[in-house]
DNA sequence: AATTAAATTTAGACAAAGCTAAAAATTATA
DNA sequence: TATAATTTTTAGCTTTGTCTAAATTTAATT
């Protein structure tokens, strides 16, 4: 299986999260940053190999053999993000460049002996699961902290959004998985929310709240 | 820079090492398997990015840009060699061929912080050196137990070979790196020599005695 | 020195993965 | 429902890195 390949299932793997419904070429080629007409050569050579259902204009689902696949992607580059954070030392807003590099690497003993080195994790730094050998995944249920309402109290367990500039910015407001998180208040005029994280109270957009998943 | 424009740059380095002279493109095609048309299309890209002193029907050299380049791709192969063995527990004929895709993950942080993390090595798993950061080696006298007379004692410190059947069979004869080594006999009918390995007492081919380094 | 052999390069072709522009199918709208 | 707008696909071109076969250069040998 070629990078790009790869690449292509772990996004309609990412996309199909979301929706449940089929996966249109437009959607794979703007998550991607590439042309609706590079999906559709791309999409044809997966159909081929048996890693997609796909039918022309009606969009696409990844097969039993496909998911699984994305899967292992998927389980390979999480598991390389806590490779970097616990052990070299990397803050959370920058491993997924090099993860992305990662999880393109060949080899089941490799990823297996990393799990195992690593303690076998089931979340990587952002809060998200770790498929398995098997490609099981243990999954937690987590609210949107948008959801949440006046006077609940909750954990961080996760980020939706994971790029840097979010993450930096949570730094900044000192909120990391763990934080214990209070709702004071809910301004119903922008929605944003009055919050307290630890000891301290401080104000967040709604686009932030949106962001942050609680348990 | 791409994987090919990488692999090449570490090929004509190991050449160099070896013999000095300019490398020819027959020499190349052979070491990477691939056709000496194939060798030559890849030399003027080099060339034209000055990575290479290339003249046509001459063979060719590395830059000093190449040369620090191709030290680059050395360094992380070997770190990454020095991780699978220390932290992820491969034996030291396993970790070829992984190295060999890791050495291409791009990221000057990761690979100072892996250096870092692995406690800064000198050496590789096969006790060839690493470069450092800058590209320095330090070089360590050794030679080959094939030049050493009777009764002589070294420390075996390298191998020359560094397929997984040779590695196995050191494995097999208890021959490790840090291994002393005292020559009983040297045949002079094939010369096979008689050697004492720890306590142990063995008899090894020539082709084997070529390929340990002792210092 | 002339000829043969070997090494090297050039020319042209191919597969992968991308692109643009045009055609076709689907969906939305008047 | 007919037309417009959008989405998707097709056709053809580009680049990277490879190949084969032919041409060229260098080296070896008579």
């Amino acid at each position: 299986m070629t990078f790009s390949e790869e690449n292509y299932l772990k996004t309609i793997y990412h996309l199909t999260s979301v929706s449940d419904a089929d996966i249109s070429t437009n959607a794979i080629a703007e998550k991607m940053e590439t042309k609706a007409s590079s999906v559709t050569d791309m999409l044809k050579k997966l159909s081929e190999k048996d890693l997609v259902n796909y039918i022309k204009y009606q969009g696409v689902s990844l097969t039993d053999k496909g998911k699984l696949a994305a899967k292992m992607i998927v389980r390979k580059h999480r598991l390389w993000e806590c490779f970097l954070v616990e052990k070299l030392d990397f803050s959370w807003d920058e491993v997924h460049d090099i993860a992305e590099q990662l999880e393109h690497i060949k080899s089941e003993k490799l990823i297996n002996k990393l799990d195992d080195f690593l303690g076998n994790p089931t979340e990587d730094p952002h809060g998200d699961p770790i498929p398995d050998a098997q490609g099981r995944i243990i999954k937690v249920e987590k609210q949107l902290l948008s959801e949440f309402e006046k006077n609940q109290i909750g954990i961080c367990v996760g980020v939706k959004d994971t790029s840097s500039d979010f993450l930096k910015y949570l730094d900044k407001q000192e909120i990391a998985l763990g934080s214990q998180i209070e709702i004071i208040e809910k301004e119903s005029f922008d929605s944003s929310f009055r919050i307290r994280v630890g000891t301290k109270e401080i104000t967040i957009s709604n686009k932030i709240a949106s962001n942050l998943y609680i348990k």
